[in-house]
RNA sequence: CGGGGUGUGGCGCAGCCCGGUAGCGCGCUUGCUUUGGGAGCAAGAUGUCGAGAGUUCGAAUCCCUCCACCCCGACCA
């Protein structure tokens, strides 16, 4: 290829709308153009870059053994109807009308299609099991379209969909497309990792997601280091960590102090002198779903740790964290110095799990045994502390009235008598906490050596409502979690027979009765990869991509191409030789300054750079650089093809 | 959808507060010189100042409405 014939137009500033490093650098080296908001236009060196990650991911899924087909961008919504997911897939989902005003969608993914294709198609177990996927373009109207094309709302997926006689069958396709997936990642030349996720709205039973690793990345993840354990921060489990010195800390007298100005719990901390991890945190929300809604919660968190919402969400239903006039309220103060004492607690024993598993951590077992109690929710059969069994705990010092005058103005005790109970929900690792310090529901006041049951009742509501940090045990129980970020490029789902049934998409198994096929489902963003793969590889000059995936895999840049008969001959000769060889070459022979060149494809990202000039040739030499190399070497002219396979490999 | 911000040649920005000739850098065109790290000089072209309505003798600038885009939240490959 001559970049005479070809399109190249870098920019030397980015938009200024673009805000990521891998929007900014696309947007410079010419690979996209924005047509609308998320969505673009894939100029020719884009176009490339897309196409070669297309193709891997091709060649592997035949491999794998599914069959590729295209189905329509454009569906019936009455697929959608049948399904039942049309009414909730909501305004993401684009619907337009035809000329006749039927009611068609642009399809943002082909569960339904598919389904309805295998069950006019596969009548018999002796068609299955079926992989099919297809490369195509999606289109979901996202609310807030961002970051380029890695949050885009017209985008390019591979969607790959699988059907079995069986779960056992569907368990080892699924097997089959992690190690695929694995595999392609792998040869994008990405850093990656699969990740547990949740099965979410999707539903079924299993589902990994596979994240390129890069700072900039929208998820957390969590894994250790000495097992195979990775998971969404998302999902991942907070145990309940051991209490420092447990059992053998003297229980210090509650003290109110004030704390002006000190509304975050790292400021009460640094104020008073303490480490971070004897602050309580308290949050405030409402809930929202239908069962519960406007219950006022408070939730306690130990100072260094963060709300985990979806947790939170599937503890609570849905919520929204309360105003600050709902909580002045309720708690009779500003949030910064809200605080679990003295309120009226909601009592309800139906939900101590944690509880359980915080007792089990107490008990004398092994290590081992308790890190795996930990790690499932222990069964709802599982007796529970009764209220009476746990009065016994109550330290007798425990005030009749529920409202501590000490701490409340005769105006508060009344508001609070007239508010409804709260519900207190108790993170795990605060319920183990013993002389901690939280709000003093007074403006500018905080408690010191708050102890449960003593100065609040024992908790009764314990859940895992946190995001795990770096450093707590991993949920298998084989060390400690490390975290790091990355960006969702590939996710596997065992569907079950969730569409299957909705579509009657059932076969004839061996005794000539009716089954409903069992169904798994594949997707890669494959848009998404391209600023992914600049996400995590790029310098201050440009894009640094995988040779997989460049655009070229070598420039050739002549000094004074147009002047320079020798240059001229020498560039053009090698050109050939490479395209002979099987190399993905470009020549530059734009005739441009050095200087231009070099910046246009050290931003454009080709990794391997020959440079042929008057100056080497004279001694029969090109010069080589690679993308990342601070060094160019010297390489003999009739050596560099077979220097530039090897270096490609 | 809630909160915040921005719209001025292709790109990046100034001008707006305090109304009066639309400006700078990059890019683009032509010529000459230059040619190993985004060249120099000279001459040019390119704007309904996001749209509409209003105030005013006069609006990029002040007021109102709308639109687009970006950032922060919930969704997702």
């Amino acid at each position: 290829m001559r970049a005479s014939q070809f399109f190249i137009n870098t920019l030397k500033e980015a938009p200024s709308d673009a805000e990521i490093i891998s929007h900014q650098l696309m947007l410079r080296a010419g690979l996209i153009r924005r047509l609308a908001g998320g969505i673009y236009t894939w100029m020719p060196l884009g176009l490339r870059v897309l196409r070669k990650v297309e193709n891997i991911i091709r060649e592997e899924m035949n491999r794998a053994g599914a069959m590729e087909m295209l189905m329509p961008a454009v569906q019936p919504f009455e697929l959608w109807e049948e399904s039942g997911r049309g009414p909730k897939y909501g305004p993401e989902l684009l619907r337009l009308k035809d000329r006749h005003q039927r009611e068609f969608v642009i399809g943002p993914t082909h569960e339904e299609v598919i389904t309805d294709v295998v069950r006019r198609e596969v009548k018999s177990y002796r068609q299955l099991p079926r992989h099919f996927y297809q490369i195509q373009t999606k289109f979901r109207d996202e609310i807030r379209p961002r970051f380029g094309v890695m949050r885009g709302r017209e985008f390019l997926m591979k969607d790959g969909y699988s059907f079995h006689t069986s779960f056992e069958d569907l368990r080892r396709e699924y097997q089959v497309m992690y190690e695929t997936y694995t595999r392609i990642f792998t040869r994008l030349g990405l850093k990656f990792r699969a990740v547990a996720a949740d099965t979410g709205a999707i539903g079924g039973t299993g589902s990994h997601e596979f994240h390129v690793l890069a700072d900039s990345g929208e998820d957390g993840l969590a894994y250790c280091p000495d097992s195979d354990y990775a998971a969404n921060v998302e999902l991942a489990e907070a145990l309940t960590p051991l209490p420092v010195g447990a059992g053998d800390t003297p229980l210090a007298a509650m003290q109110k102090v004030a704390t002006p100005g000190k509304a975050r719990c790292e400021d009460v901390a640094e104020f008073l002198k303490l480490p971070l991890t004897q602050t309580v945190k308290c949050i405030a929300l409402v809930t929202q779903g239908e069962d519960n809604p406007g219950e006022f919660n408070l939730l306690l968190l130990r100072g260094d740790h963060s709300l985990n919402e979806i947790k939170t969400q599937k503890h609570l239903g849905e919520f929204r964290f309360a105003r600050e006039d709902e909580i002045v309220a309720v708690l009779g103060s500003k949030p910064g110095y809200i605080g679990p004492v003295g309120i009226r607690e909601k009592s309800d024993t139906s939900s101590s799990n944690g509880l359980i598993n915080t007792l089990q951590y107490r008990s004398p077992v092994s290590n081992e045994i308790k890190a795996r109690g930990l790690i499932n929710t222990p069964p709802r059969e599982t007796p529970i502390p009764t209220e009476s069994s746990m009065n016994g705990l109550i330290n007798s010092a425990q005030p009749k009235s529920p409202l501590p005058t000490t701490y409340a103005e005769e105006g508060l005790i009344n508001t609070l008598r007239r508010t409804p109970p709260i519900r207190v929900v108790v993170d795990r690792s605060v319920a183990v906490m013993r002389n901690f310090v939280c709000g003093a529901n007074d403006e500018g006041f905080h408690l010191t050596g708050v102890n449960f049951g003593r100065d609040l009742p024992i908790p009764n509501e314990i859940a895992d409502i946190r995001n795990v940090v770096e450093g707590d045990p991993s949920p298998d129980g084989k060390g400690a979690l490390q975290l790091c970020r990355g960006i969702e490029v590939g996710h596997i789902f065992q569907l079950r027979t969730k569409y299957a049934e909705a579509l009657n998409c059932t076969f004839l198994d061996e005794n000539g009765k009716d089954q409903v096929m069992e169904m798994g489902c594949y997707g890669i963003g494959v848009t998404r990869i391209v600023g992914a793969a600049i996400e995590q590889g790029n310098d201050e000059r440009g894009i640094v991509f995988p040779t997989a995936i460049a655009p070229f895999s070598v420039v050739i840049v002549p000094m004074n191409f147009a002047k320079s008969e020798t240059v001229r001959h020498a560039a053009m000769a090698l050109h050939d030789q490479l395209q002979t060889a099987g190399i993905d070459v470009m020549l530059d022979d734009r005739d441009e300054r050095a200087g231009s060149m070099f910046a246009d494809w050290e931003l454009i990202g080709v990794p391997h750079r020959v440079v042929v000039g008057e100056r080497g040739l004279k001694d029969g030499n090109l010069e080589y650089k690679g993308r990342t190399d601070s060094e160019a070497t010297l390489v003999d002219l009739a050596d560099m093809c077979a220097f530039l396979q090897k270096k490609i490999g």
